[in-house]
DNA sequence: CATCTAATTGACAGTAACTATCAACAGCGG
DNA sequence: CCGCTGTTGATAGTTACTGTCAATTAGATG
């Protein structure tokens, strides 16, 4: 049997596979960076991470796994919760997404507008990262129903998630003119603005 | 020089062209339904359609695509540009997405069930098709700009396609209890009652 | 009808993302 | 020090997809 205090520290297994896996992550976005996504080879990453090709399928599922790790709407979904129940649905996930922006440290942000701009570029990494929305949709529904005492399934607690996904969606994502800089650093603002349209109504 | 007459019918290249195309579609689609979309090889559909497997990849740039050729929302964006002025976007999409489906015949009903399930089901076939949702909020974007006399890409309208999309995903897209019965007919029904809360200024 | 041209096709060879298997190895507990 | 278990790398496959090239064939022209 073994015993787990509460503090102990990984051991070097733990530890070693962290580091891999970062080590991995890191040289794959590197590499994309460089030479662009789709002309990097999963045997150039993992030359370069100096392990085995096999080695990075088990760290990741696939090639688009090593962009698409984002725990950004986790976190808003959490703060999300927290908020006094009086706040109307948009108006809360409205306030919990520009805490969540405002707790980001310089370099998460700065690993995030990389990944970001890669997701946003990419049709293969654009298709998934759209596919999990349907995921965050489940979420941020739930939230809501239970922050209103709703059932988790309910369909008008849905609707408001959807709606919610739906003009960050339409926000986030590129546009005739602007294709070009999508990392500028007003995204939250851009999506902020959304939010705040949909609470006032969507008034044209 | 070649002259083109209006109304010259299509020439038997031209039939022959959509005969194969038509063949590789439904010998795909019957394979997918009787062994799995994944278990079916682009090599056996090629084979049951009487092509090579070259020719397959001339008339469908990947095996996704054979599923993935839906013009239901651009026929409902059609429809929607027609309608009065004075009805509110949202309102006269409701009433554009009644139309459409209004006009399907049967066996046009029965085939789009069809790919519908295959879309919800398989992930790459959902993915792919989430992101055409961009493109979709793009066009539902400019129709609504041009129905309110507005620069096409004005923020407002494209917010009010964000949230009517986002509201079709959260009432189409599969959930907990029901992840079997994706295809029944009252997917519409399902669409409408979403449209008609969003109309209503999402209440809780 | 004969012929020329351009589109369509199939065969072939190649690349890259995965998957399965298996033997070697390294951390961890006794 | 020893055995157990988790991690690794090598190897050999499968499949989606790409490029090229020669053979065929529809369709226009004389």
């Amino acid at each position: 049997m073994r015993e787990v205090p509460v503090t102990e520290r990984p051991g070097l297994r733990e530890r070693k596979k962290a580091r891999t896996r970062a080590a991995i992550r890191e040289h794959a976005l590197r590499l994309f960076r460089e030479q662009g996504y789709d002309a990097t080879t999963v045997d150039q990453i993992a030359e370069a991470a100096d392990v085995s090709p096999s080695t990075f399928f088990r760290y990741f599922p696939t090639k688009e796994d090593v962009v698409l790790q984002d725990e950004l709407d986790v976190l808003a979904i959490g703060q999300f919760e927290h908020l006094p129940a009086e706040l109307s649905p948009v108006a809360a996930f409205r306030a919990a997404t520009r805490d969540t922006f405002a707790a980001l440290d310089p370099a998460e942000l700065a690993k995030l507008q990389e990944t970001a701009a890669l997701t946003l570029t990419v049709p293969e990494l654009r298709a998934r990262a759209m596919d999990e929305l349907s995921r965050t949709i489940g979420d941020i529904a739930s939230a809501t129903a239970r922050r209103s005492g709703r059932d988790p399934d309910d369909f008008a607690a849905r609707t408001v998630a959807g709606a919610i996904v739906g003009v960050i969606m339409a926000a986030t994502m590129p546009w005739s003119e602007w294709a070009e800089d999508q990392t500028r650093p007003d995204m939250l603002a851009r999506i902020d603005a959304a939010l705040a349209l949909l609470e006032a109504g969507l008034p044209l």
